[in-house]
DNA sequence: CACGATTAAATCGTGCGCGATTTAATTTTT
DNA sequence: AAAAATTAAATCGCGCACGATTTAATCGTG
C-alpha cells in the first residue's frame, strides 16, 4: 500500500500563486462591487484608460486573454454603458472598443482601488516592486516554456 | 477631458499574480489532460494522497475553497472513479472523501508533474523557495485584511 | 426534553478562462 | 483575378469560483 504522500501543497509554487490570486479576489471584490465591475472587467478598463479605442486583440495581448473570453466580457461592459464596440472601418475583421463618457468617468470612482489593495498586502513599496518583478520574470519563463512545448 | 492614465497593468501586483496563474495553467494543462484531471482536481488529490478520508470541509480549508466549489468538483472525481463519497457515520452532516484503488494508483502517474512545472519556471530551488515564502506571507496578510473588513 | 442556533453539504445563478470550431474579412500565392 | 492561407471575432461547451440560499444534522441553552 502506498503510505501518506510527502508532497504537500505548500511546496507547490503554483498553489501559492493560485491561492494568493483568490485571496486578492476576496480583497477587491467589495471594491469592484461598489463600482459595478468584476476584476477582469476592471483590467480591461485599465487598458482602455491607458489607451482608448483599442481592438479586442490588442487588449487581449496585454491581458493574456483571447476573444473567447473577451468578447462576452466586453459585451457586458457595453451593456453596463462603459464602452461601445465598433467595427474598424479600415479592417472590418477588427472590433474597436471605445470608452463612453460613463466609462471615462468611472476612472475617478476606481481611483483608489490600487491603494486599497496595496494596503491590504501589508508590504512596503520595495517589497511589492521586488515581488512584482520576480513574478513578471517567472511569467515570462513560463510563457517561453509553453511556447516551446506547443 | 481626462488624458491617458498613468496606471499601467505592470504596476499592479494583483495582475502579476493573476497573469502568472494563467501562465502556470498553460504549462500544466497538457500534463493534467494526460492523466484526466484538471488543476483544482489535482489539488484535491494531493490533499487526499497526503491524508485519505478527509471531509469536504477539511479539504476546503487547505485549498481555501468551499462546498459550493468542491461538491461538484469531487462529484466529477467520483464519476472518474478516483474517489468515493460517504457520509460520516458519527456526524451525518459531513461527507468523507475516500480514495479508490484507481485514485491511489493515479499518484504514480502524477508523480513527475511537480518537477515538470518546476523546470518550466526557469528558477533554481532557492529562488522558488524564496518566492513561495513571500507569496504565502502575502496571502496571509490578504486574508487577515479580508477578515478585518468583513 | 425542546427549540433556537450553528454547522456541513448541496444547490443555484453568474462570470470568467479556455479548447475547439465557425464566420467573415483580408492577405498571399499562383 | 481566383484560390488558398491567414487573421480577427464570435460562438459553444465545460469546469471552476463564489455569493446567496436551502436542507439536514448536531449542538447548546433554558
Amino acid at each position: 500500500m502506498t503510505g501518506a504522500s510527502s508532497l504537500t501543497l505548500d511546496q507547490l509554487l503554483c498553489f501559492s500563486i493560485y491561492s494568493t490570486g483568490h485571496a486578492f479576489n476576496r480583497i477587491y471584490k467589495p471594491l469592484f462591487d461598489r463600482i459595478g465591475l468584476t476584476y477582469p472587467q476592471y483590467l480591461v478598463m485599465v487598458v482602455l484608460w491607458q489607451e482608448d479605442g483599442q481592438t479586442v486583440r490588442s487588449i487581449g495581448k496585454k491581458l493574456f486573454l483571447e476573444s473567447n473570453t473577451l468578447t462576452p466580457l466586453i459585451k457586458r461592459l457595453e451593456s453596463a454603458g462603459f464602452v461601445s464596440r465598433n467595427r474598424d472601418r479600415e479592417d472590418e475583421r477588427q472590433v474597436r472598443v471605445v470608452l463612453t463618457q460613463k466609462g471615462r468617468k468611472l476612472q475617478q470612482d476606481a481611483q483608489d482601488v490600487p491603494r486599497c489593495v496595496f494596503e491590504a498586502c501589508g508590504l512596503d513599496l520595495d517589497e511589492v516592486a521586488d515581488l512584482n518583478h520576480k513574478l513578471v520574470k517567472l511569467r515570462t519563463s513560463l510563457e517561453n516554456a509553453a511556447d516551446r512545448t506547443v
